[in-house]
RNA sequence: GGGCGCAUAGCUCAGCGGUAGAGCGCCGCUCUUACAAAGCGGAUGUCGGCGGUUCAAAUCCGUCUGUGCCCACCA
């Protein structure tokens, strides 16, 4: 096969009659690459066109999701190339700090050694070694995908020039007060041992246990509930609603905490929900987001009780003990105190869990840096208020804001050694230095810098400007920013795309990132139920594009990608694909065996045949609908148009039909090649973006020319012909009826039946070869004798079939065929006699009745005739 | 607890005010200038229930049921 694309067109060359997708696609993924087709030109005149890869982990591979997203930003970015636009489809990774550290962390495990056993770095050699040898292994599998990605300008948010771009920011937040350091309750991870952000917190249900116990002694007591009896330790109080009756005699009273030698006062806060358990709250600062907040109201000191394993630090018989071991003896032990009043369990309730490790998550105080998030997330939401910013579907826009109007200070330090280190430097007498990135950082003795690491998302919410040179000012920078279209799942919207929002519109000076944000949904199994390893239905794609081509599961995916919804994916699918691809190859093929050219101008409407003007009406009808559909990022109804076109009308009944033309030869089928030709060409362009392995071998082959990848993309002619259009429809009609009549009466598909044709009057006369062969019709000899007469489209059809014909069966048919039509007939005189419609309805509805009124009066005419045509009638 | 979405053919989904659609699956018959991974023909639905608006409702409104997702400081 691939000598043949080498091959001009002179010959006929030689195709297999099935599509090797394996043989075909490797080879030319490494030819576009090495001619540079996918490499944008920062200087270049033309309009650009850009789009960032949503980076993916380093630690990842591709599965599904990435296949799918890829796809869309590929034939995005495919056919703006094609279009005459500078396109740039950027490519780049993500350093992805505490899931990479865990990964090297892990394998350290299997050596029996820890981090620290390294020492800061060495492990962060050890990682850089292991983002080498294994990292990134996504981005070969993206040349497999068929991927149109600028490899030159690969990056990795920890690249020294991205890094820089981190700093750079990072300081002028800094400067403008918009980081700064706080003790605060943040959520902690005891297993990862860091910090982590509120949306990287996964809620879950969860069974736990709601004792009640008796805090105090007699008259100065009262009960508090609580599903975490181990915080009682670090208890500063006990907070009840200050409109509570029950309790105002108490508040302002010490009451003795047990198991303790301390005793705690009674607040009054509104936050406590008299309604909810006994009204009254125990209060633990250190270690309960809400109690910390009761606590700065009420001016409560902070007791810290675990350590950042969470183990227990208060000495005493609880001294060591794991959150978890802690909880159970401590209700023990006030069980025996006769303190535990009423016990609930198993009490289901919402439990946070490290997204990265599953493991609980530990309410914890401590010293942490965060993004003061107010200016920026108006900022944010403002661009998509007025508009500069479309979210695509619209009605996601909904999260989006939700998010932006309602988002909390953004925890962005972490403590972990594995990312970007914070740009802090801290002097012995307690100076606090940010430092920039052309400026050296304070010597001397005494000065250390942060230890901790910023959250994977700050350096990513940079990606689009980063990943162009900011913070210098480069060609590429200049060229290719603001982005056009961010393609990403909707379940990154705030990890991701709130982030590069606000980021962007700060460090660009208001531009932002994109113009569009097309939000996909989710890959599915073909059940729809969602992929996971617990459920055995995770797919690799890498195995579906072994077996049926890159190009199959890339059509499969834009079939299903209806916007913002989630994609139902299964193996039957993507075998229809590739009988797609392999449909488009055998069409090509018989063009190919017929002469089909692309040379020479497209001959004028008047030589042409009314299936030429035909198909070339519905061709440029095409590439005004799939532009369209490009346009507003549909790509399951641009796939389906194609599809439809060009397996429906091209190749069922276009390809069929130009046998004739072929067979009959002379001019006629010259014009015919060059028309199939034309079709071909068109088509093939059209589904390149989309498929562009097979469509690249069929072209290249046909038109003896470089690639498609380069070429350009079509242009409705605006070339529409309504009367061709409407001749090819009732040739069909015939041709459907006939062959109905032939399959309903039990002839077998090749058996030839003569018959004699009356089409005189009708434009169907000059189809009259296309006719008797489409339908296996011979001419009518000597003996003929009719024995069925099928009236359709204004024509009759007379066949002897020398048997007998079911002659009840198809008046039972005809019958009921001629009933529906009737009563549909009835229908529509009814609403034309209808004031009150035709005085309200729309010119254009009214129309349709009358359009569907003919066709019943029609369909009544032309059932009658057969009927009455039917023998013995 | 709040918000959003979805319920249409056996399955997965389009359609979103004017005659119910597609793909796959299913049932027949077939090697016919490419393709059996194909061709031709066929069957299949009270468009979740109940109300309402309208000349007209799968489509708009209300409500119920089922289902999915997101958010939240459910002690």
């Amino acid at each position: 096969m691939t000598e043949n694309t080498q091959q001009p067109n002179t010959s006929t060359p030689e195709l297999p009659t099935q599509y090797a997708p394996a043989e075909v696609e490797g080879p030319l993924y490494e030819r576009w690459v090495e001619r540079g087709y996918f490499t944008a030109d920062a200087k270049s005149d033309k309009k650009p066109y850009t789009i960032v890869i949503p980076p993916p982990n380093v630690t990842g591979s591709l599965h599904l999701g990435h296949a799918f997203q890829h796809t869309l930003m590929d034939a995005l970015t495919r056919r703006k190339r094609m279009q005459g636009y500078e396109a740039l489809w950027l490519p780049g990774m993500d350093h992805a700090g505490i899931a990479t550290q865990n990964k090297v962390e892990q394998q350290l495990a299997e050596e029996g050694k820890s981090r620290h056993d390294l020492g800061r770095e060495a492990f962060v050699d050890r990682v850089w070694r292991w983002k080498e040898e294994y990292g990134g292994r996504i981005l070969g599998q993206m040349r497999r995908l068929g991927d149109g990605v600028d490899w030159s300008r690969e990056r990795f948010t920890m690249d020294e020039g991205l890094s820089k771009a981190v700093q750079t920011i990072f300081k002028r937040l800094y400067d403008d007060e918009l980081i700064y350091r706080a003790e605060r309750i943040i959520n902690w991870c005891p297993r990862c041992l860091t910090a982590i952000s509120d949306i990287e917190v996964e809620y879950q249900e969860d069974d736990g246990e709601l004792v009640s116990i008796r805090y105090g002694e007699g008259e100065e007591s009262l009960v508090v509930a609580t599903t975490r009896a181990e915080t009682m330790l670090g208890d500063t109080a006990v907070a009840v609603h200050p409109e509570d009756e029950r309790y105002a005699h108490l508040i302002g009273k010490q009451i003795k905490l047990p198991l303790t030698d301390r005793s705690i006062p009674v607040v009054a806060d509104t936050h406590v929900d008299p309604e909810f358990g006994t009204g009254a709250v125990k209060v633990t600062p250190a270690h309960d987001p809400n109690d910390f907040a009761i606590g700065q109201r009420h001016d409560l000191p902070s007791m810290t009780v675990m350590d950042e394993r969470g183990n227990i630090t208060v000495h005493g018989p609880f001294l060591g003990l794991d959150r978890f071991e802690a909880r159970s003896a401590i209700v023990g032990a006030l069980r025996e105190q006769g303190r535990i009043v009423a016990e609930k369990r198993p009490y289901v309730h919402s439990v946070g869990h490290c997204s990265r490790c599953s493991t609980t998550v530990e309410p914890r105080l401590s010293m942490q840096w965060w993004v003061k998030v107010g200016p920026l997330a108006k900022a944010a939401g403002d661009a998509v208020r007025d508009g500069r910013v479309k979210i695509h579907p619209a009605d996601m826009s909904k999260r989006y804001f939700d998010w932006v109007d309602n988002m909390h200070d953004w925890c962005i330090s972490r403590q972990l050694w594995w990312g970007h280190r914070i740009p802090v430097w801290y002097g012995p007498d307690g100076e606090v230095v940010c430092v920039g990135p052309d400026e050296e950082p304070p010597g001397g003795e005494g000065w250390t810098q942060d230890t901790d690491v910023l959250d994977t998302w700050f350096s990513s919410g940079l990606w689009p400007f980063s990943t162009l040179g900011w913070p210098e000012k480069t060609p590429d920078l200049e060229k290719f920013y603001a982005t056009d279209v961010l393609l990403t799942g909707h379940d990154i919207i705030f990890f991701w795309v709130a982030r590069m929002m606000m980021f962007g519109l700060y460090a660009m000076d208001g531009v932002a990132p994109f113009h569009t944000i097309a939000l996909t949904g989710l890959v599915r199994d073909e059940r729809g139920k969602k992929m996971s390893k617990s459920f055995g239905n995770v797919v690799d794609p890498l195995d579906w594009m072994d077996a049926y081509g890159s190009d199959a599961v890339r059509f499969t995916l834009a079939k299903g990608a209806n916007p913002g919804t989630d994609v139902p994916i299964g193996e039957d699918w993507v075998q229809a694909s590739r009988n797609f691809a392999n449909k488009i190859w055998n069409a090509t093929r018989f063009a190919l065996m017929n002469g089909a050219t692309v040379e020479g101008e497209l001959p004028p409407a008047e030589k042409l045949s009314a299936a030429d003007r035909w198909i070339l009406s519905r061709l440029n009808a095409t590439v005004a609908e799939v532009d369209a559909f490009y346009d507003d990022y549909q790509f399951a109804k641009l796939a389906d148009a194609l599809y439809h076109f060009a397996w429906d009308e091209v190749f069922d009944w276009y390809v069929e039909l130009s046998k004739t033309t072929f067979t009959g030869g002379g001019e006629q089928a010259k014009v015919s090649a060059r028309v199939l030709g034309e079709v071909l060409d068109v088509t093939l362009k059209l589904l390149h973006p989309v498929v562009p392995f097979v469509t690249e071998a069929l072209w290249t082959t046909l038109t003896g020319k470089e690639s498609l990848v380069v070429t350009e993309w079509p242009a409705d002619s605006g070339f529409r012909d309504a009367a061709a259009e409407a001749e090819i429809a009732n040739l069909q009609q015939v041709i459907t009826e006939v062959r109905r009549f032939r399959a309903d009466q039990g002839l077998q598909p090749g058996q030839r039946v003569p018959a004699r044709l009356e089409l005189g009057g009708t434009s169907l006369a000059a189809h009259e070869g296309a006719i008797r062969q489409l339908l296996r019709l011979q001419p009518a000899g000597e003996d003929f004798s009719a024995t069925a007469t099928l009236p359709v489209a204004g024509a009759t059809v007379a066949l002897d079939l020398s048997g007998t014909i079911d002659v009840e069966a198809e008046r039972k048919r005809l019958a009921k065929a001629l009933a529906a039509a009737e009563k549909d007939k009835a229908q529509c005189e009814a609403k034309l006699g209808n004031e009150a419609f035709l005085a309200k309805a729309a010119e254009q509805a009214v129309e349709k009745i009358r359009g569907r009124l003919v066709k019943a009066e029609a369909d009544i005419e032309r059932l009658g005739a057969q009927l009455a045509a039917l023998p013995g009638a």
